[in-house]
DNA sequence: AACTGTGAAAACTTTCACAGCC
DNA sequence: GGCTGTGAAAGTTTTCACAGTT
C-alpha cells in the first residue's frame, strides 16, 4: 500500500455523524440533500462536508446535492460496516453489563458474542442473553469465535493484561473503558472512551465559562469535544 | 475577562491526563516528574506537556521538573475541581444507572444527587442510594438542588426536549450520551459521548488495515491516523 | 440557479531547538 | 548535566472562494 493517504481522526468521526444523519433523513424519506443541509444537520459547515466526502471520492452531483441512499451505502462501505464485526465484553460489572444491552450496536453490525468476568459468582450467569466465561477462557474463546473487537471494561490494573490477553488471541480493535493508558502493538486499532476527562472537561468550561463567552458569537459555549 | 486566550480542547484533555498522572505518581511516593516523564506514561511527548502547562503559567523548576503534589492542586485548580460540582442523571436505563454507580465520579468531587426517568414504573425506586423522581420534577428539582451538569442518558427523541429544560432550570453543563446533536444557548458547555462512533473510528481502523502506531494520549480519541 | 469539488489561504496544533536556570 | 519555558518552524485542519456541472 504506497499510495495511502493519512485520514485524520476528527475526518472519521464525522463520516459516522454524516451516515447516523443520512439514515434519519433516508427513514423520512429524503432522496437528495446537499452539504448545506447535512451540515446545518450536523453542526457543521458545508465546505466541511466536502471535504471530508472528498477524501473517498466523489459522491454528488453538482447543481443537485448527494442521493441519500447512495451516499448512505458509500459511507457504510467506507466505515467498514458492510460486514458485521464479532465483539466481546470484558469485564461485566456495571458498565460492561449496560454495553450489552446497547441495542444500536447490533443495528450497525457489532455483534456481541461473548462476555468474560474474572468473578466466580458471575461467571455462568446470564445477561441479555449472553453466558458470562471465564476469564480464563479468554483466549481460547476469543479465538474460537473469531473475535475481532473487544470492549474493555475491567478495572483500570487488570485493562493493560486483558489488551495483551486478547491481541494474542487475534484481536484487531480495542475500545477501552478502562481510566488508564493502553499500549498496543502496531495494526492494532485503539479508541478510548473516559468519562472522567470528559467530566473534567465541562468542569473547566464552566469555571472558564467568562472567556468562552466573552469569545463567541454564535458557537456553542464550550464548544463540542468528543464523539459527536 | 477580555484578554483571556482560548484554550484547545486537546489542551485540556491533556491537562485531566496529566492529573490522573501526578495522582498515580502522588499515590507511589514520588516527589518530583519532568515533563519527559509524564509524557512517557501519558503517550505524549515532553514539548507537549511543557507547552500545555505553560498555557496557565509556570509551575516547573528549569534542572528538576515539576513537584508532584502542587502540580497536581494547581491542574485541580484549573479543571475546576477545587469545589465539588452537582450532577443529576436524567434517564435510569442501563447506561443512566451504570453511571450512577461508577464512584470515580464522586472521587473527583462530582456529586451525583439526582436522577429522573419518565416510566411510572422506576419513579420511586432506588438506584445506587437514590431516589428516581419523576420527569415532572426535573425543572423544580434541578433548581432547588442547584444542579450544575446534566448527564443526559434518555433515548435521542427526547433528548433535546431534556436539555432545554435543564438549562431553564439553571444547569450550566451538559455531558449527552444520546446519539444525537443537542443545540444548547451560547454560554452552556456540552460533551458527547457516542459509543457507535467509536466503533465505527475502529472498524473503518481495521477495515483500512491500521498502521497503527500504537500511542494514545489515554483519553478519548484514541488511535490514530490511518491509511486509505 | 443550485450546488459540488478543490486548490489556496487562514487558523490552529504540535514539534523543534535553544537560552536560561538549578 | 538535567530540565523548563518559549519563540519560531513544521505540520495539520478548517475555511474561503470560485471554476465547473447539472
Amino acid at each position: 500500500m504506497q499510495g495511502t493517504k493519512k485520514v485524520s481522526d476528527s475526518t472519521v468521526e464525522r463520516l459516522s455523524l454524516y451516515l447516523r444523519l443520512l439514515g434519519e433523513l433516508h427513514e423520512s424519506g429524503v432522496a437528495t440533500v446537499s452539504s448545506r443541509e447535512l451540515a446545518r444537520r450536523g453542526g457543521t459547515t458545508a465546505a466541511q462536508v466536502r471535504k471530508d466526502l472528498s477524501v473517498f471520492g466523489t459522491f454528488g452531483k453538482r447543481g443537485l446535492g448527494y442521493a441519500v441512499p447512495e451516499l448512505k451505502e458509500r459511507l457504510r462501505g467506507i466505515l467498514g460496516l458492510s460486514r458485521p464485526w464479532r465483539v466481546a465484553v470484558v469485564g461485566a460489572g456495571k458498565i460492561g453489563s449496560a454495553l450489552l444491552g446497547y441495542a444500536d450496536f447490533r443495528r450497525q453490525g457489532f455483534l456481541v458474542e461473548a462476555v468474560f468476568d474474572r468473578d466466580p459468582e458471575k461467571v455462568g450467569r446470564t445477561r441479555e442473553g449472553l453466558r458470562i466465561s471465564p476469564d480464563e477462557a479468554l483466549e481460547e474463546e476469543l479465538g474460537a469465535r473469531g473475535i475481532d473487537i473487544v470492549i474493555v471494561a475491567v478495572p483500570a490494573e487488570s485493562a493493560q493484561e486483558v489488551v495483551d490477553r486478547a491481541v494474542s488471541a487475534g484481536v484487531r480493535g480495542v475500545l477501552n473503558f478502562a481510566p488508564t493508558k493502553l499500549d498496543v502493538p502496531p495494526g492494532i486499532a485503539l479508541k478510548n472512551v473516559n468519562m472522567a476527562v470528559e467530566l473534567e472537561g465541562l468542569s473547566f468550561a464552566l469555571v472558564h465559562e467568562a472567556d468562552a463567552s466573552a469569545r463567541d458569537g454564535g458557537e456553542n459555549g464550550g464548544g463540542d469535544g468528543v464523539a459527536t
